[in-house]
DNA sequence: CTCAGTGCAAATACTTTGCAGTTCC
DNA sequence: GGAACTGCAAAGTATTTGCACTGAG
């Protein structure tokens, strides 16, 4: 099952659950989110969804992806750059970490069991349970000739 | 020497090195920002500054935490209440990471060896070497009872 | 039909900037 | 005295909200 099938069908369950509706722009700017590689902003994802469906305004968007954040199929993440970013919520595990080369802009996922370790060790110590976590490394290339993504979205 | 006497140095250097002027304003910020133990908001700082100093107004505390930040003394952080937050830049090492509490709101800070171990490899697995990084880990009292803190900033 | 959803524009929250007057060196 | 600094108010961003209209169930 693709990506966007499962989300759809989280986000069917979610609306059906609550009583809310299904429409064509939800229909669209969830087609438009699951196939987004990278994390969003309001803005890019506005650009695309008027290329699928007109008409459509921010405030729609805005509405929309704090829907699909509630519905579970969203994650917002805030970076440095003063604009709410979101990214698809995966199947397996629900979240990763970043890490992010400051040399060509690329972020790479990772997920550490040792990390994840040490962080539940630590909330236990200090009488916490996790709800949530948020872990950004930025980094530079050891060597840039070999980056593959070097300036690619210069 | 205290916290404060050795931000003021730093601070005195970077404004000499760059030709700029001490001020009233700038020496009761930084007082009443030394003094803070938890990440303040501008607004928290402008409250108390005013306590200090009646009439100092939001553009010279934004204005001045910048400087602060480009002086070195001061760190950025962004949660997830759409406000920058700041402290102080401690002397032996220059960063901690945060353990945020949902219940009581209090931000406890730790420092971690094998999770910066384990960071250091992800990030050379990559090819980068690191620059920065951030780590928030947010959670819930296991017992609200034992937690100190409770609603104290309700 | 009815209530949720939409699009627009106005409102809000946080931060930055232009400008005239003030202060440090 | 002159450049840097300040305070105010106005301008900018990013995001939210009120409202009349539209559309899904």
């Amino acid at each position: 099952m693709s990506d966007l099938a499962v989300l759809q069908e989280r986000l069917e369950g979610y609306i059906q659950e609550k009583g809310l509706k299904s429409t064509r722009q939800r229909d669209v700017i969830l087609r438009v989110f699951a196939g987004s590689t990278d994390h969003v902003s309001i803005q890019e994802l506005l650009e695309r969804v008027q290329g699928d469906m007109a008409g459509v305004g921010y405030a729609t968007v805005y509405r929309t992806m704090k829907l699909f954040v509630e519905a579970g199929i969203a994650h917002e993440r805030h970076f440095d750059d003063g604009q709410t970013r979101y990214e698809p919520v995966a199947q397996g595990h629900d979240h990763h970490d970043h890490l992010i080369c400051r040399d060509c802009g690329h972020i790479f996922e990772f997920d550490d069991p040792v990390i994840e370790d040490r962080q539940s060790a630590m909330a236990a110590a200090h009488g916490l349970a996790i709800v949530a976590h948020r872990h950004d490394i930025w980094g530079s290339c050891l060597n840039r000739a070999t980056c593959p993504r070097m300036r690619r979205e210069a």
